[in-house]
DNA sequence: CGGAGTATTGAATCCACTCAACATATGTGG
DNA sequence: CCACATATGTTGAGTGGATTCAATACTCCG
């Protein structure tokens, strides 16, 4: 699956792409030649407020962070962005401009398809339609507990929420039942995730390593020892 | 538009739900007849948290609001529907338990389609899909803009954007650019919508009032004087 | 009119924030 | 590869805004 596609000198990378998954190989050759690439560096926006880019982009490596900046100055980070994930469906469906800045927060490489040539796709292929509507209702579904997790005034609980999630999405898991993961995310990047400060993370974290819930060896790299103590 | 329909006694309440709209005459009559209708009072549940049911529920009627309890037992609001509004789409397109609890704050008519009739129909009506796949991109909008409100500490913000939104919902404006609206919500309920105590809200709204922004008459009316000093 | 539910107000407390100083990590050019 | 520069992370002290608890007032509906 990964095998060739990692810079995308070849070209079927679309296949690693899970809205494509239901295509044959056919299908995914005449894909490709819709999609253009490009690379973004560390810090590079891809998306700016008030913009009108209309199509979609699917992330093939790297990670990016949607964002944008409240009232107070501050940065409060909507969404994070992984391999396989897309952006810019909202510009599919309706007329809008983007609400939020989305920047690489590592090297991030992408694939682009505009919005004529996506809908053309559709025509063709209606499932990739419902692929495009199961990930925008799992999104609501995380839209909605992270609502319900900021919502909770206990900064604690949201760290908590926040390791759970990293743990789900990029943790391995040990014999010993233990989660070792790295944080996707600076201190900093956190407190914008959950809604606080760099010192705030700073400080929970280190009452959670000082119970004895986890582990920290650098900064990104946890150990989380008793996941169960995080529900 | 609004004419037979308000108690349901006619069948063609369903042109009022905008996902139906596109519809013709003959094309609505027809999901009419797969429609259950179901009247909830106020405090009655339409769906619990962990249930399963399968199938798209439109407001006719009156209001209500999805909400969890958090870890520390209060209540949080995650959404508020009205008439016209639909919920369960969810169940159509992925296979996943409810996660919140959808409670009638006032009496409640609906209208509910079974999963399979609605996939029968949009086989036959593809453009439904494209106005579910609207509705959904609009409620990661609002989800987003909320993350955004509650995010932002300061408890003062939060009040502003709920008055706001309700006052672009529900509001009527006057001819001096001031603007009229009954809340749809206790104090309590606004406290659980923004993520705060009963205390706060009331405390809040006073001082707007004493800042000369709003004048509140009883509990829910409240007019807003300078809506600009709000945003 | 009365009573239950809802809203207001006050006082004390506490948690997270801010500011500031220091420590550690990361990365760059000579 | 080291030395410096910049970014990132930690820790402490002090402050303030929201919460909690408790008592009182209002309002709306039967």
């Amino acid at each position: 699956m990964e095998h060739t596609c990692s810079n995308c000198g070849h070209s079927l990378c679309a296949k690693r792409v899970p809205i494509f998954s239901k295509l044959n190989e056919d299908e995914i050759k005449k894909v490709v030649t819709l999609i253009r690439r490009k690379h973004y560096q560390k810090g590079e926006n891809l998306f700016f407020e008030g913009g009108d880019f209309k199509g979609l982009v699917i992330i093939n490596k790297g990670k990016a962070k949607a964002y944008t900046n409240t009232s107070e100055g501050k940065e409060q980070i909507l969404h994070l962005f992984f391999p396989g994930d897309f952006l810019g469906e909202k510009s599919l469906v309706i007329n809008k401009k983007t609400e939020y800045n989305v920047q690489a927060i590592e090297p991030v490489d992408t694939c682009m398809i505009s919005k004529k040539d996506f809908q053309d796709l559709i025509k063709k292929h209606p499932n990739i339609n419902q692929k495009i509507m199961e990930e925008l209702v799992y999104r609501i579904d995380r839209l909605e507990s992270m609502i319900e997790n900021i919502g909770a005034k206990d900064i604690e609980k949201r760290i908590n929420a926040v390791l759970l999630e990293f743990a789900h999405k990029h943790g391995t898991k040990n014999e010993d039942g233990s989660f070792e993961l790295m944080l996707p995310l600076s201190r900093e990047g956190i407190a914008s995730y959950i809604g606080t400060t760099r010192e705030t993370v700073s400080r929970k974290l280190n009452s959670l390593q000082n119970e004895g819930v986890i582990v920290m060896t650098g900064n990104k790299k946890i150990k989380i020892l008793d996941i169960n103590r995080l529900k």
